[in-house]
DNA sequence: CAGGCGTGGCT
DNA sequence: TAGCCAAGCCT
Protein backbone atom coordinates (compact mmCIF):
# COMPACT_ATOMS: atom_id res chain seq x y z
CA UNK A 1 0.00 0.00 0.00
CA UNK A 2 1.03 3.88 -0.73
CA UNK A 3 0.95 5.89 2.63
CA UNK A 4 1.64 9.45 3.18
CA UNK A 5 4.81 8.56 4.37
CA UNK A 6 6.13 7.10 1.32
CA UNK A 7 4.84 10.57 -0.26
CA UNK A 8 7.78 11.67 2.14
CA UNK A 9 10.33 9.36 1.58
CA UNK A 10 9.73 9.58 -2.31
CA UNK A 11 10.05 13.46 -2.38
CA UNK A 12 12.95 13.44 0.07
CA UNK A 13 14.81 10.84 -2.00
CA UNK A 14 14.09 12.19 -5.29
CA UNK A 15 15.83 15.73 -3.53
CA UNK A 16 18.62 14.02 -1.59
CA UNK A 17 19.34 10.34 -2.46
CA UNK A 18 22.70 8.77 -4.05
CA UNK A 19 21.50 9.36 -7.40
CA UNK A 20 25.09 8.85 -8.70
CA UNK A 21 26.03 5.22 -7.84
CA UNK A 22 26.92 3.20 -10.54
CA UNK A 23 25.11 0.05 -10.00
CA UNK A 24 22.06 2.21 -8.57
CA UNK A 25 20.39 2.57 -12.44
CA UNK A 26 21.94 -0.67 -14.04
CA UNK A 27 19.61 -3.65 -15.31
CA UNK A 28 22.46 -5.97 -15.28
CA UNK A 29 22.02 -8.83 -13.12
CA UNK A 30 25.90 -9.74 -13.24
CA UNK A 31 27.00 -6.30 -11.85
CA UNK A 32 24.33 -5.67 -9.52
CA UNK A 33 25.16 -9.14 -8.32
CA UNK A 34 29.21 -8.06 -7.74
CA UNK A 35 28.09 -4.80 -6.01
CA UNK A 36 25.61 -6.56 -3.66
CA UNK A 37 28.47 -9.02 -2.87
CA UNK A 38 31.20 -6.58 -2.42
CA UNK A 39 28.91 -4.23 -0.29
CA UNK A 40 28.25 -7.33 2.50
CA UNK A 41 30.09 -5.94 5.59
CA UNK A 42 31.52 -2.77 3.51
CA UNK A 43 31.08 0.66 3.18
CA UNK A 44 29.57 2.31 -0.28
CA UNK A 45 32.59 4.53 -0.80
CA UNK A 46 35.50 1.60 -0.39
CA UNK A 47 33.29 -0.19 -2.98
CA UNK A 48 32.95 2.51 -4.87
CA UNK A 49 36.66 4.03 -4.69
CA UNK A 50 38.71 0.80 -5.76
CA UNK A 51 37.41 -2.10 -6.04
CA UNK A 52 33.79 -2.01 -8.27
CA UNK A 53 35.06 -0.65 -11.33
CA UNK A 54 38.11 -2.25 -11.60
CA UNK A 55 36.64 -5.89 -11.32
CA UNK A 56 34.26 -5.30 -13.71
CA UNK A 57 36.99 -4.06 -15.83
CA UNK A 58 38.77 -7.06 -15.50
CA UNK A 59 35.62 -9.10 -15.85
CA UNK A 60 32.81 -7.73 -17.55
CA UNK A 61 30.49 -10.36 -18.04
CA UNK A 62 29.69 -13.37 -16.37
CA UNK A 63 31.48 -15.66 -18.92
CA UNK A 64 34.46 -13.49 -18.35
CA UNK A 65 34.28 -14.11 -14.64
CA UNK A 66 33.71 -18.07 -15.20
CA UNK A 67 36.52 -17.96 -17.92
CA UNK A 68 38.69 -16.92 -15.15
CA UNK A 69 40.94 -18.63 -12.60
CA UNK A 70 40.20 -18.04 -8.85
CA UNK A 71 43.39 -16.32 -8.09
CA UNK A 72 42.64 -14.24 -10.80
CA UNK A 73 39.41 -13.62 -8.88
CA UNK A 74 41.07 -12.88 -5.64
CA UNK A 75 43.97 -11.18 -6.87
CA UNK A 76 41.14 -8.62 -8.13
CA UNK A 77 39.77 -8.70 -4.07
CA UNK A 78 42.72 -7.68 -2.65
CA UNK A 79 42.28 -5.27 0.19
CA UNK A 80 38.54 -5.74 0.48
CA UNK A 81 38.24 -8.59 2.69
CA UNK A 82 35.77 -11.51 3.45
CA UNK A 83 37.89 -13.69 0.76
CA UNK A 84 35.47 -16.25 0.90
CA UNK A 85 33.04 -13.91 -1.04
CA UNK A 86 35.50 -13.91 -3.78
CA UNK A 87 35.51 -17.43 -3.97
CA UNK A 88 31.70 -17.77 -3.93
CA UNK A 89 31.14 -15.73 -7.04
CA UNK A 90 34.01 -17.42 -8.64
CA UNK A 91 32.16 -20.62 -7.73
CA UNK A 92 28.59 -18.85 -8.34
CA UNK A 93 30.22 -17.67 -11.77
CA UNK A 94 30.86 -21.73 -12.65
CA UNK A 95 27.65 -22.98 -11.53
CA UNK A 96 25.19 -20.59 -13.60
CA UNK A 97 25.46 -21.24 -17.56
CA UNK A 98 24.09 -18.02 -18.89
CA UNK A 99 22.73 -15.61 -16.03
CA UNK A 100 21.49 -15.85 -12.31
CA UNK A 101 17.80 -16.93 -11.80
CA UNK A 102 15.84 -14.40 -10.99
CA UNK A 103 13.82 -16.00 -8.12
CA UNK A 104 14.40 -15.44 -4.21
CA UNK A 105 14.45 -19.26 -4.32
CA UNK A 106 17.23 -19.45 -6.51
CA UNK A 107 19.09 -17.02 -5.86
CA UNK A 108 19.14 -17.88 -2.12
CA UNK A 109 21.15 -21.35 -2.91
CA UNK A 110 23.93 -20.12 -4.51
CA UNK A 111 27.08 -19.48 -2.69
CA UNK A 112 27.56 -16.24 -0.98
CA UNK A 113 23.75 -15.35 -1.38
CA UNK A 114 21.74 -15.00 1.86
CA UNK A 115 18.21 -14.06 1.96
CA UNK A 116 19.31 -10.53 2.33
CA UNK A 117 21.31 -10.43 -0.91
CA UNK A 118 18.57 -12.52 -3.29
CA UNK A 119 16.21 -9.48 -2.31
CA UNK A 120 18.48 -7.06 -2.66
CA UNK A 121 19.44 -8.72 -6.16
CA UNK A 122 15.27 -9.82 -7.11
CA UNK A 123 14.16 -6.46 -6.04
CA UNK A 124 17.05 -4.01 -8.32
CA UNK A 125 18.20 -6.43 -11.20
CA UNK A 126 14.90 -8.00 -11.67
CA UNK A 127 12.07 -5.43 -10.20
CA UNK A 128 10.67 -7.52 -7.79
CA UNK A 129 8.32 -5.85 -5.63
CA UNK A 130 9.66 -7.67 -2.32
CA UNK A 131 11.21 -5.07 0.35
CA UNK A 132 15.12 -5.53 1.16
CA UNK A 133 16.79 -5.43 4.43
CA UNK A 134 20.37 -4.43 4.96
CA UNK A 135 22.03 -2.70 8.19
CA UNK A 136 20.55 0.64 7.07
CA UNK A 137 16.71 -0.74 6.53
CA UNK A 138 17.00 -2.42 10.05
CA UNK A 139 18.46 0.63 12.35
CA UNK A 140 15.25 2.58 10.07
CA UNK A 141 12.96 -0.05 11.33
CA UNK A 142 14.10 -0.75 15.50
CA UNK A 143 13.57 3.16 15.68
CA UNK A 144 10.38 3.65 13.53
CA UNK A 145 8.38 1.00 15.31
CA UNK A 146 10.13 1.78 18.47
CA UNK A 147 11.99 -1.67 19.22
CA UNK A 148 15.18 -2.05 20.80
CA UNK A 149 15.80 -5.50 19.31
CA UNK A 150 13.66 -7.76 17.59
CA UNK A 151 15.13 -11.20 15.71
CA UNK A 152 15.33 -11.51 12.15
CA UNK A 153 11.81 -12.74 11.49
CA UNK A 154 10.64 -9.86 13.48
CA UNK A 155 12.77 -7.82 11.27
CA UNK A 156 11.31 -9.03 7.87
CA UNK A 157 7.74 -8.63 9.22
CA UNK A 158 8.43 -4.62 9.60
CA UNK A 159 10.17 -4.78 6.57
CA UNK A 160 6.80 -5.65 4.96
CA UNK A 161 4.77 -3.96 7.01
CA UNK A 162 6.24 -0.57 6.10
CA UNK A 163 6.97 -1.53 2.22
CA UNK A 164 5.67 0.65 -0.33
CA UNK A 165 4.51 -1.85 -3.07
CA UNK A 166 3.26 0.71 -5.75
CA UNK A 167 6.91 1.97 -5.57
CA UNK A 168 9.03 -1.02 -4.44
CA UNK A 169 12.60 0.06 -6.56
CA UNK A 170 12.18 3.50 -5.26
CA UNK A 171 10.88 2.93 -1.86
CA UNK A 172 13.99 -0.03 -1.06
CA UNK A 173 16.58 2.75 -2.88
CA UNK A 174 15.31 5.50 -0.57
CA UNK A 175 15.61 3.26 2.18
CA UNK A 176 19.08 2.36 1.98
CA UNK A 177 19.96 6.31 1.79
CA UNK A 178 17.77 7.52 4.42
CA UNK A 179 19.58 4.88 7.00
CA UNK A 180 23.01 5.93 5.42
CA UNK A 181 22.77 9.75 5.44
CA UNK A 182 19.85 10.77 7.81
CA UNK A 183 19.14 7.98 10.53
CA UNK A 184 22.57 7.18 11.30
CA UNK A 185 23.85 4.52 14.10
CA UNK A 186 25.96 7.41 15.72
CA UNK A 187 24.17 10.83 14.95
CA UNK A 188 20.62 10.67 13.80
CA UNK A 189 19.24 13.77 11.78
CA UNK A 190 16.11 13.81 12.52
CA UNK A 191 14.91 17.28 11.66
CA UNK A 192 15.85 16.72 7.98
CA UNK A 193 14.26 12.75 8.19
CA UNK A 194 10.53 12.34 6.32
CA UNK A 195 9.65 9.91 8.71
CA UNK A 196 10.07 12.11 11.44
CA UNK A 197 6.34 12.42 12.78
CA UNK A 198 5.42 8.80 11.83
CA UNK A 199 8.68 7.60 13.74
CA UNK A 200 8.71 6.47 17.41
CA UNK A 201 12.02 7.24 18.21
CA UNK A 202 12.07 10.69 17.17
CA UNK A 203 8.60 10.94 18.87
CA UNK A 204 10.52 9.85 22.01
CA UNK A 205 13.34 12.28 21.36
CA UNK A 206 15.77 9.44 21.66
CA UNK A 207 16.78 7.76 18.45
CA UNK A 208 20.34 6.66 18.77
CA UNK A 209 18.96 4.74 22.06
CA UNK A 210 17.63 2.14 19.38
CA UNK A 211 18.42 -0.63 18.38
CA UNK A 212 20.04 -1.67 21.64
CA UNK A 213 23.86 -2.42 21.83
CA UNK A 214 25.00 -5.34 21.52
CA UNK A 215 27.92 -6.20 24.91
CA UNK A 216 30.87 -5.56 23.25
CA UNK A 217 33.16 -8.61 23.21
CA UNK A 218 36.70 -8.36 23.83
CA UNK A 219 39.30 -9.19 21.09
CA UNK A 220 42.07 -11.89 21.34
CA UNK A 221 45.69 -10.41 20.62
CA UNK A 222 47.80 -13.21 19.01
CA UNK A 223 51.42 -12.98 19.45
CA UNK A 224 53.80 -15.15 16.37
CA UNK A 225 56.67 -14.77 14.24
CA UNK A 226 56.55 -14.22 10.62
CA UNK A 227 59.54 -16.13 9.15
CA UNK A 228 60.74 -14.98 5.59
CA UNK A 229 62.64 -17.42 3.65
CA UNK A 230 65.05 -16.42 1.56
CA UNK A 231 67.56 -17.32 -1.17
CA UNK A 232 69.54 -15.65 -4.05
CA UNK A 233 66.64 -12.17 -3.98
CA UNK A 234 63.42 -15.28 -3.96
CA UNK A 235 61.23 -15.30 -1.11
CA UNK A 236 59.31 -18.72 0.45
CA UNK A 237 55.39 -18.35 0.27
CA UNK A 238 52.85 -20.97 0.08
CA UNK A 239 49.43 -20.43 -0.34
CA UNK A 240 46.79 -20.82 2.36
CA UNK A 241 44.71 -23.82 2.72
CA UNK A 242 42.58 -22.93 6.23
CA UNK A 243 39.23 -21.20 6.40
CA UNK A 244 41.29 -18.33 7.40
CA UNK A 245 42.42 -16.15 4.39
CA UNK A 246 41.95 -19.22 2.13
CA UNK A 247 43.53 -19.01 -1.30
CA UNK A 248 45.51 -16.21 -0.38
CA UNK A 249 49.56 -16.74 -0.65
CA UNK A 250 51.48 -15.76 2.51
CA UNK A 251 54.62 -16.22 4.37
CA UNK A 252 55.01 -18.62 7.37
CA UNK A 253 53.65 -17.72 11.22
CA UNK A 254 54.95 -19.49 13.69
CA UNK A 255 54.07 -19.41 17.52
CA UNK A 256 56.24 -16.75 19.18
CA UNK A 257 59.53 -18.63 20.46
CA UNK A 258 62.36 -17.63 21.63
CA UNK A 259 64.56 -19.86 19.93
CA UNK A 260 63.28 -18.77 16.87
CA UNK A 261 65.16 -15.09 17.67
CA UNK A 262 68.35 -16.14 18.94
CA UNK A 263 69.65 -18.49 16.20
CA UNK A 264 71.17 -16.35 13.19
CA UNK A 265 67.71 -14.99 12.09
CA UNK A 266 67.95 -11.12 11.87
CA UNK A 267 64.72 -9.14 12.76
CA UNK A 268 63.29 -7.21 9.68
CA UNK A 269 60.38 -5.42 11.76
CA UNK A 270 57.06 -6.12 13.23
CA UNK A 271 53.84 -5.61 11.94
CA UNK A 272 49.99 -4.93 14.02
CA UNK A 273 47.36 -6.30 12.02
CA UNK A 274 43.60 -5.70 13.36
CA UNK A 275 41.26 -8.55 12.33
CA UNK A 276 37.67 -8.30 13.37
CA UNK A 277 38.21 -11.64 15.77
CA UNK A 278 41.55 -11.52 16.52
CA UNK A 279 44.56 -8.83 16.37
CA UNK A 280 47.72 -9.76 15.61
CA UNK A 281 51.26 -9.29 16.89
CA UNK A 282 53.92 -10.54 14.77
CA UNK A 283 57.61 -9.95 14.83
CA UNK A 284 58.89 -10.61 11.13
CA UNK A 285 62.23 -12.38 11.08
CA UNK A 286 64.63 -13.71 7.40
CA UNK A 287 65.86 -16.81 7.11
CA UNK A 288 68.65 -18.12 4.71
CA UNK A 289 67.76 -21.55 6.16
CA UNK A 290 65.88 -23.95 3.26
CA UNK A 291 61.96 -24.64 3.88
CA UNK A 292 59.74 -26.96 2.49
CA UNK A 293 56.59 -26.79 1.35
CA UNK A 294 56.63 -23.31 -0.39
CA UNK A 295 56.82 -21.46 -3.37
CA UNK A 296 60.28 -19.52 -3.97
CA UNK A 297 59.66 -16.37 -5.74
CA UNK A 298 60.96 -12.86 -6.62
CA UNK A 299 59.60 -9.86 -5.77
CA UNK A 300 57.91 -9.24 -8.80
CA UNK A 301 56.22 -12.89 -8.96
CA UNK A 302 55.19 -12.29 -5.47
CA UNK A 303 53.24 -9.20 -6.23
CA UNK A 304 51.03 -10.42 -8.68
CA UNK A 305 49.70 -13.14 -6.34
CA UNK A 306 46.92 -12.44 -4.17
CA UNK A 307 48.05 -11.36 -0.52
CA UNK A 308 46.49 -10.56 2.58
CA UNK A 309 47.20 -7.11 4.20
CA UNK A 310 49.55 -8.46 6.78
CA UNK A 311 51.05 -10.21 3.96
CA UNK A 312 51.57 -6.90 1.82
CA UNK A 313 53.25 -5.06 4.65
CA UNK A 314 55.76 -7.57 4.87
CA UNK A 315 56.47 -7.78 0.98
CA UNK A 316 56.71 -4.00 1.69
CA UNK A 317 59.64 -4.52 3.93
CA UNK A 318 61.63 -6.95 1.54
CA UNK A 319 61.75 -3.99 -0.98
C1' DC B 1 22.96 -19.62 17.37
C1' DA B 2 27.16 -17.52 18.38
C1' DG B 3 31.28 -17.01 16.42
C1' DG B 4 34.51 -16.97 12.33
C1' DC B 5 35.40 -14.20 8.67
C1' DG B 6 39.11 -8.52 6.55
C1' DT B 7 39.59 -4.10 5.95
C1' DG B 8 38.95 0.74 6.29
C1' DG B 9 35.94 4.90 7.25
C1' DC B 10 34.23 7.70 10.74
C1' DT B 11 33.64 9.86 15.24
C1' DT C 1 42.22 7.94 19.63
C1' DA C 2 40.29 3.63 20.13
C1' DG C 3 36.43 1.58 19.12
C1' DC C 4 32.36 1.04 16.54
C1' DC C 5 30.53 -0.72 12.60
C1' DA C 6 29.63 -1.23 7.52
C1' DA C 7 24.24 -3.23 1.16
C1' DG C 8 25.91 -10.60 5.63
C1' DC C 9 26.96 -15.49 4.99
C1' DC C 10 28.11 -19.87 6.69
C1' DT C 11 28.80 -23.40 10.08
Amino acid sequence: MHKPVHTNLLRWYEQYGRHNLPWRHSRDSYTIWISEIMLQQTQVTTVLERFYTPFLQQFPTLRDLAAATEEEVLKQWEGLGYYTRARNVYKTAQLVEHALPQSIHELIQLPGIGKSTAHAIAAFAYRTPVPILDANVKRILYRFFGKKKASERELWALAYRLFDDEHPFEYNQAMMDLGSLVCRSKEALCVHCPFEMQCHAAQQGAPLELPEKKAVKSVPIRYKDIVVFTCKNRYALKQRSGRFLHGLWGFSEYEQNRDNAEGQMQQLGSIVQKYSHFHLYADVYISYEPVEGHEYLTLEEINKLPLSKADIKIVKMLT
